[in-house]
DNA sequence: ACGTCAAGGTTGATGCATCAACTAATCTGG
DNA sequence: CCAGATTAGTTGATGCATCAACCTTGACGT
C-alpha cells in the first residue's frame, strides 16, 4: 500500500493534463465544425450506424453505456433542436423509439468526418504503431481491471 | 487525409471507453470516500501544497488551467460548503485570495491519500512499469502536439 | 387470474463546465 | 495626469451528468 513513485505520479499528472486538453480541442473543433456536442454526436452517430431507421431507446443505452435519465435528457434536448424524432415502441409499449431527422442524418455524417479527422491529426499522426498499439492495450487491460472489481 | 486505419479506429475506441470508465470509477470512490467531487479534490490539493497558507484566485487558476468563471463558481459552492474562505487581496484590489478551512485542510489530505490509493489499484498495480513510461510518453507527445497547434 | 416485482422511460433537482456580459481596479502612452 | 485599454473576478444563462422519485407496462410465480 504504498505510495505513487515519481514516475507512477509524472506518468499520471501527464495523462490527466493529455486527457482533459485532448478532449477540450476535440470537443472545441466539434461544435465549431457543426454545432454538436459530443454527447449529440455519440448518439448521432450510435443511431445512424444501425441499419434499421428507427433504434429503440434500449438497444441506444446499452450501446453507449448510458444511464437511462441520461439519454432521456439527451433525447429530449435533440428532439427539441430537431435531430431526431421519437415514436413509440410496437413490441413493449413501455419502450420507445428513436429516428434521426433528414438534418440529424446530415450532421451525422458531418461530425463523424471532422471528428475522425481531428482524431486522425490530434492523435494519431503523433503516435508511432507501435504507441497506438501500446495505447489501445494499456486501455484494455484498465478496463478490464475495472470490469473485474465492479462485478 | 485517409479515414484512421482498423488497429487505430479500435485503439481509439478502447481509450475513449477506458477514459471515461476510469474516471467514472476514481470519482464516484472519490466522492463515496470524502463527499468531494473531483473539481473539489483538484481545488483542495492545489491550495494545500502551497507553502503559504492563503493563495491568489489568479495562481490558482493558472497552476489549474481553469477558466476564471469556472473557478469562481467552484469557490463560490465551496465556500457555502465551509471548505473554503475568500478574503481580499492587499497586493491587488481587484483580487481575491482562497484559505482552507480546518475541514478543507483535513479533507484534502484525507481525499489525496484515498486518490492516490485508487489511481494505484486501478491503473499502476495494472501495467508493468513500461506501460507506464509509454503511457507518459504518449501523454507528452499528444499534449506537445496540442500546445504546438495551438498556440 | 392475480399480486408482486422488475424494467423502460420521464421528471425534477443539483452540481459541474462554458460562454458572454458586466464591474471595478490597474496599467500605459502621451 | 488622464483616457483608453487590460486584467481580476463575478454573475446569469445554458447544456451536460447524475441521483432519486415516480409512472406505466410487462413478466412471473403461485
Amino acid at each position: 500500500m504504498a505510495d505513487l513513485t515519481d514516475p507512477q505520479a509524472l506518468a499520471w499528472a501527464s495523462y490527466q493534463r493529455m486527457r482533459v486538453r485532448l478532449s477540450g480541442v476535440l470537443g472545441r473543433e466539434l461544435a465549431a465544425a457543426t454545432g454538436l456536442s459530443e454527447a449529440d454526436f455519440e448518439v448521432l452517430v450510435a443511431v445512424n450506424e444501425r441499419p434499421d431507421e428507427s433504434v429503440r431507446s434500449l438497444a441506444l443505452r446499452c450501446g453507449l453505456e448510458w444511464e437511462k435519465s441520461r439519454l432521456s435528457h439527451q433525447l429530449r434536448r435533440m428532439e427539441q433542436r430537431g435531430l431526431i424524432t421519437r415514436e413509440a415502441c410496437e413490441e413493449d409499449s413501455r419502450g420507445s423509439a428513436v429516428r434521426l431527422t433528414p438534418r440529424g442524418r446530415e450532421l451525422a455524417c458531418e461530425a463523424r468526418k471532422h471528428y475522425d479527422a481531428a482524431v486522425k491529426r490530434y492523435v494519431m499522426d503523433s503516435l508511432t504503431p507501435e504507441q497506438v498499439a501500446a495505447l489501445a492495450e494499456i486501455s484494455d487491460t484498465l478496463l478490464d481491471r475495472i470490469e473485474i472489481t465492479h462485478r
